[in-house]
DNA sequence: CCTTTCGGGTGTATCGTTTCAGTAAACCGG
DNA sequence: CCGGTTTACTGAAACGATACACCCGAAAGG
C-alpha cells in the first residue's frame, strides 16, 4: 500500500501539497503542480489511511447502528435504508450491532464507538430504561433514537424521530370502528417500550371517543424472550389460541406490530377461526410481507425511508455542528386497507 | 478521554509498562506494579484508543459483511448470526454494507474496507462474475463468501461455505415425487447466481431419477431490480398467475426460496387456486415466517447458525494465520414438512 | 571479586496523516 | 530598487498506541 509520502516523492512537492489537494485546499495551487499530484494519485492507486486521518481529526466517516434483532423483517428494512441513506448521500459506513434488547449490549456497543471514535450512533427501539444512553452521549456521542420519544421532562440530549404511534394506533383502532366493531381488542407483547405504551394510548383514545372504552381490552402475552423476531410471531400464536378459546372476545383487534399480526393470523386458522369473518385483524407497520398474507393484511404503513433520511440526516448533521440542539421528529402513519378487516358477523353484533 | 501516557504518570510507571499489561506481557512484572496499572486504568476509565492501536499494528476488530439487502428475512437471519458470533466469540464488530447485487457497489465496499484497514469480509450471495472479489483479495482482503461454490477450475483464494444447494432442491422434488407428482415445476426469478444454477441442477437431477424429466420444468420470471426482498415475493406473484393460468401446469412446484413461496402462495390465492388441494409448493431457506403462512410452508431449512458460525471462524482464523488455505465447506440441509405438500388431485394425475 | 544472567522496567522510533507556522520567490506601487 | 504583499509551497510537530532495543541492579557462578 503506498503512503502519501509515496505520492510527494513522485509528484516532487511536499507532502504537505499532497494532504492539500486531498482536502480540497487547491484555491491557490499551481494548475501544474496539481496536475502532477493527480497524476501520482492515481498511477500509485494510493488512499489515504482512515486510521490515521482517524487518529489525526479525530473523525472517521463512519456510523453505529442499534438493532434489536436484525432478523427482524421492520428492523432490516430500516436498517437497509439507513445504511443505504448513509452511505449513498453522506459517505458513512454502517457499523451494525444486534442488543436482544439488553442492556448490557447496548452499553458494550457504545463503549466500543467510542473505542473506535465513531461519535454517531443511531438506537433502534429501545427499552425504557435509558440512563445508559445518557451516559454514552456524555462520553461523546452524538445519539438518535427511533421509535422512542423522548423522556418527558428530561432535557435530553438525543435526537427522537419516530413515527406518531399514537396515530398509528389510534387509525387502526378507528377503522375497526368504521367498519361496525363495537367490541375491540389491542394485541401485544408483554414488556413494555415507549412505543408500546403509546399505542395503548392511541388505542384507548379512539375506544373513548367511540363510547367503546367498557368493552375494550388490552390483551398481552409474554415472550420468554425479548428481542422481537419469530418470538413475536409465535406470541401472536399464543394469544390467537388464548383468544380463540374467550366466548367474549372481541370482533376487531388491532395488533402491536405486523409480526404479532402475522402470528394471530396463523393461530386463529389453527384455531379454526376465520379472518375477517369471525375477527377482524390490523397490524401496524406496513412491512411487504403484510401484503403477502392469507388474507392480505390491513395496517398502518410507516413512512419508513423518509424517517431514515431524517435519522441520518440528524445524527451528521448534528456531527458536523455540535450547536445544532436535539429535538424530537414525529412523522405520521397512513392506512392501508386490505382484507384481514370485515363487518363484524350478526351473531357476534347481538352478542356485542 | 485519557491516553496510555496518563495512565502511565498516574500508575509512575512508564508508556511501555501499561502498553505491557494491555497487551498480556506481565508474566516478569512486579505484583505491585501490575497492580498500581490496573488501578490507574480503572479509576481514569481509560481504553485504548482504536484507530491508534489500528496504525500501529494493522489491524482492527471489525469485519465487513456484505449483504444484497438487509431488508430480506433469510440476509438478515444469516446477518444476525454472524453479527452475533463475530461479536460474542471473536470479539468483532461489523460493518455492514447492501450491494442491491450491484457490481460497482460491492467494489466501492471493498475499497473502503481496505482503507479502512479492516481485513476480513464476509460476502453473500453474490454475481456469478467474481472477479472483482478477487482483485479485492489481491489488496489484501480476507474473504470469505456464503451460497456460492468455488468457480470451479479457477484457483481462488476465497473460502466458499454454503449449503448443498444441488440436494436441497433435488431433496424438496423428491418429497413432492414421494407424495405421488408426476409433473413438477422449479419457478425461479430470473438473473443467473450460482446457487441458483445448483438448485436447477438439483430439481433435473431428481426429477431424471423419478424418470419425470420429461415434463419437468423451469418456470422463471423475471424481476426487475434485482435485489432480492419484496421483489422476489413480486416475482413469485406474477408467476403463480401465469402457472395458474396455464392449463398443463404442474402439480407440484418447488421454490427458488422461501420469499418466491410466499409470492407463489398469495398469487394462487388469488388466482383461485388453493394450496395444497390444487397444486402443491415446497420452498427453500425454513425462514421462520415459513410457519406463518396459511397453508404452513413445507420447506427445506439451511442450517443457518452452524453455517453462520463456520463463516466467521474461516474469516478470523485465516486472518490470523495467513498459512491457512482457503477451502470449501458445504452444508446439509434437512426437510421440514407442513402443509404445502399433499397428493395431487384425482383429475391432475390423469391429466399427467 | 569480577563477570554473567536475569528480572523488571524504560526510551524512543514509528505507523500515515493533518495543520499551522514558516519561507522563498514573484509581484507591485511608489 | 526597495519594502511590503501575495502566491505557492514546505517543515515538522502532533495524534495515541506498539515494540524493539536497551538499561540497571541484584543474584549467581566460578
Amino acid at each position: 500500500m503506498s503512503t502519501i509520502a509515496d505520492v510527494a516523492t513522485r509528484a516532487s512537492v511536499s507532502v504537505s501539497t499532497v494532504s492539500n489537494v486531498l482536502n480540497g485546499r487547491v484555491e491557490r495551487m499551481g494548475a501544474e503542480t496539481l496536475a502532477r499530484v493527480h497524476q501520482a494519485i492515481s498511477a500509485l492507486d494510493y488512499r489515504p489511511n482512515r486510521a490515521a486521518q482517524q487518529l489525526k481529526t479525530g473523525r472517521t466517516p463512519m456510523l453505529g447502528l442499534l438493532v434489536p434483532s436484525i432478523a427482524n423483517p421492520m428492523y432490516g428494512y430500516i436498517a437497509r435504508e439507513i445504511e443505504t441513506s448513509a452511505q449513498e448521500r453522506h459517505g458513512h459506513r454502517v457499523v451494525l450491532g444486534n442488543t436482544y434488547r439488553n442492556k448490557d449490549k447496548e452499553t458494550g456497543f457504545f463503549e466500543d464507538l467510542v473505542a473506535h471514535q465513531i461519535r454517531g450512533v443511531i438506537v433502534i427501539s429501545s427499552l425504557v430504561d435509558e440512563r445508559h444512553f445518557e451516559s454514552a452521549v456524555r462520553r461523546g456521542l452524538v445519539m438518535v433514537s427511533y421509535d422512542r420519544r423522548a423522556t418527558p421532562g428530561s432535557a435530553t440530549a438525543i435526537d427522537h424521530v419516530s413515527v406518531d404511534n399514537f396515530e398509528a394506533a389510534r387509525m387502526a383502532t378507528a377503522h375497526l370502528v368504521a367498519y361496525g366493531h363495537r367490541s375491540l381488542g389491542f394485541v401485544t407483547a408483554s414488556g413494555r417500550t415507549m412505543s408500546r405504551d403509546e399505542k395503548m394510548r392511541g388505542f384507548f383514545a379512539a375506544t373513548e371517543q367511540a363510547g367503546l372504552r367498557a368493552s375494550a381490552q388490552i390483551i398481552d402475552g409474554s415472550a420468554q424472550s425479548q428481542f422481537g423476531d419469530s418470538e413475536m410471531a409465535e406470541v401472536g400464536m399464543q394469544l390467537a389460541a388464548r383468544i380463540a378459546a374467550d366466548r367474549t372476545r372481541p370482533t376487531g383487534v388491532v395488533a402491536l406490530n405486523d409480526l404479532l399480526a402475522f402470528g394471530l393470523l396463523a393461530g386463529f386458522r389453527e384455531a379454526g377461526l376465520s379472518v375477517p369473518e369471525d375477527i377482524s385483524i390490523v397490524g401496524i407497520d406496513g412491512l411487504f410481507l403484510s401484503a403477502l398474507t392469507n388474507p392480505p393484511l390491513s395496517t398502518i404503513r410507516l413512512p419508513v425511508p423518509q424517517m431514515a433520511r431524517t435519522i441520518v440526516e440528524r445524527v451528521i448533521g448534528r456531527m458536523a455542528d455540535p450547536a445544532i440542539k436535539p429535538s424530537e421528529f414525529l412523522f405520521t402513519p397512513s392506512l392501508i386497507e386490505r382484507a384481514s378487516v370485515a363487518r363484524p358477523a350478526k351473531s357476534a353484533r347481538v352478542r356485542a
